[in-house]
DNA sequence: TAGACGTGGTT
DNA sequence: TAACCAAGTCT
């Protein structure tokens, strides 16, 4: 028996118990829904990088009912796109959306596009994004292979509890080795890998007493080794880091949108840590400072 | 390629 | 409580 076939019979009764499970037990989000277009699609998909479910659904609601169009979008201001992007964190991420509207809408005749290397050229589209898009906005065959989908397949065909830190070759080939052949199969494939990720094979506690793959899981019949990968991972610093103070700042912005110096040092009392702050976040496009004649600050905005 | 980059819920 | 974790991208 060859590679080949070796894979697709692998892949045919891990498809029929993952599509079976996934009829029964999908979420029903919103940018799921009939109504949704490639632009919903996409918005949603920058929205929820690193950013859990739950948070995204109201603001995504609100944002595609204020901006329905990439070019809608394009027209807004930076400051109104930071303030309705609210807390989902990493406010970076909104002025990219909104440069990739504008480069939609300027190099794309204003329609998200199809193929990948259009998309990766894309500001805050890189390969997950890129084949998330062409996937459940297009039906297309692509590689997903997001952080719940490197969770299963670790577990399922590989054995591991973890994925390694960071995305190898090894684990590309076999995601593209196991994706169906045809469009809506793939696309099948991989929202329901990503919806069974994030609903039953969580990384902390996973619900293996209810997966639909158990009987063909590596890692339960490894014994559910440790995860190797754990002294590699190490913990983000938060309290006390620039990160913070950039957080405590961009909040008060968003709530004021423009306020004076004295304001921000009350919400981040450190002198040089806020001037640091303020400083990678004005170079960010996040911030602009309104200064006097003798370059002094007068005040704080949103840009 | 490792590190920077928000925010808040869960364990 | 501190640490972990969440549909990554960029430099």
């Amino acid at each position: 028996m060859d590679p080949t076939t070796r894979a697709g019979a692998s892949t045919s009764a891990l498809h029929a118990r993952l599509t079976a499970w996934y009829a029964a037990h999908r979420r029903d989000l919103p940018w799921r829904g009939d109504g949704t277009d490639a632009w919903g699609v996409l918005v949603s998909e920058v929205m929820l990088q690193q950013t859990p479910v739950s948070r995204v659904d109201p603001v995504w609601r609100a944002w595609m009912e204020r901006w329905p169009t990439p070019s809608d979008l394009a027209a807004a201001s930076p400051a109104d796109v930071l303030v309705a992007w609210d807390r989902l964190g990493y406010p970076r991420r909104a002025l990219r959306l909104r440069e990739c509207a504008t480069a939609i809408r300027d190099t794309c005749g204003g329609i998200v596009p199809d193929d990948e290397t259009a998309l990766l050229a894309l500001p805050g589209i890189g390969p997950y994004t890129a084949a998330a898009v062409r996937a459940f906005a297009y039906g297309r065959r692509a590689v997903v292979l997001d952080t719940n989908v490197r969770r299963v397949l670790a577990r399922a065909l590989g054995g591991e509890a973890l994925p390694a830190p960071s995305l190898t070759r090894a684990e590309q080939d076999r995601a593209a080795a196991h994706l169906p052949l045809d469009d809506a199969g793939s696309a099948l494939w991989n929202v329901a890998l990503m919806e069974l990720g994030a609903l039953v094979c969580t990384a902390r506690s996973p619900r293996c007493d209810v997966c639909p793959l158990r009987e063909l899981c590596a890692w339960r019949a490894a014994g559910h080794p440790p995860d190797v990968h754990a002294h590699r991972r190490r913990t983000q610093a938060w309290h006390g880091t620039d990160r913070q103070a950039r957080g405590a700042l961009m909040a008060v912005l968003r709530e004021r949108r423009d306020v004076a110096p004295e304001t921000l040092a009350d919400a981040w009392p450190p002198p040089e840590q806020r001037r640091r702050a303020l400083a990678s976040l004005v170079a960010d496009g996040l911030v602009v400072a309104v200064t006097d004649d003798d370059g002094a600050a007068l005040s704080y905005a949103l840009p």
